[in-house]
DNA sequence: ATAGATTGTGGTTAATTGTGGGTAATAATC
DNA sequence: GATTATTACCCACAATTAACCACAATCTAT
């Protein structure tokens, strides 16, 4: 049971299926569809991974993209890339949503799926990438994560 | 007897049982889960053992990690790393509360289990293991002791 | 010291969750 | 318009998790 019904947290692993179908945690799904009938945002992450948000949560980045003037051609571009790969989707009776090949190709997935939540939205990852991506850019980071965490863990 | 009603101290043995069951110390309880229907929030400890946070102050650490933009490379992975293993988690009517093998095999922990309070949160620990940290902890260069100094007086 | 309450540990049962596959409905292709 | 492919909707079952009960050990108060 989640106690704050905005943050998701933890780690979970399932498998994609023939159909190209993934389990999201139960945990998840009541907040991540909270009054939107089991239907919430998917999109590209910007790594190797799917980005899946409360439709609520989506609705705030929407507005944030607003206010980005399109004189800028670095904001052009950002916001066409990042809306561009959007949807929505509605998981299945049991809990599963559909992925598009799309999708499916742009995250690498084979036949395991690691679900992480990351505060304000879950990520799908395969997990062999999720594994090596992290433990390259903490190696060369660290300083910079241990600054981070000198300000934030208590 | 705990001193100030929200600091932990004190250290506690129990079984760890074979569905990965740890007793929580009674007197941390109601501590813990204040306001909170029985549960609070559990991680991965930054030793090798298991943080237990009162859900009062693990949304401290959200809040601030809400702060950190997704724009960051470092900020996402950091984001990542410290709320992927987190969970909220309920005692049973018993006082218990399961582990998940994640968390188990990261603290290594067997059949015992050593919980102690350490101020803000506790920590479960393999006691073996907590023995030899304990053994390093004592090597630690008096330099460094110089410099906590001057940040603690006890 | 004794009775009553609390606490720690084990196991059983019931409910939920994850995964596979089947069938009907919709869309696409020729 | 018939055929094929794709997608949505169900059903079934295994596996996992959560809820429940029992009881011994420990502690508390009189």
């Amino acid at each position: 049971m989640t106690i704050n019904k905005n943050t998701f947290t933890g780690e979970f692993s399932y498998s994609l299926d023939t159909k190209g179908r993934v389990n999201i945690p139960a945990k998840f799904r009541n907040v991540l569809s909270k009054g939107n009938q089991r239907s919430f945002v998917i999109t590209r992450g910007m790594d190797t991974c799917i980005w899946v948000y409360p439709h609520k949560v989506w609705l705030t980045i929407e507005d944030e993209l607003r206010k980005l003037s399109s004189l800028s051609r670095t904001n052009r571009s950002f916001i066409r890339s990042t809306v561009r790969y959007a949807s929505t989707v509605q998981y299945d009776k049991q809990g599963r949503i559909a992925l598009s090949q799309n999708l499916i190709d742009y995250a690498q997935l084979k036949n395991d799926a690691l679900i992480i939540g990351v505060v304000n939205k879950i990520e799908i990852w395969n997990p062999k990438l999720l594994k090596s991506a992290e433990k390259d850019f903490h190696e060369i980071k660290s300083s910079e994560f241990d600054e981070l965490a000198n300000q934030i863990i208590l």
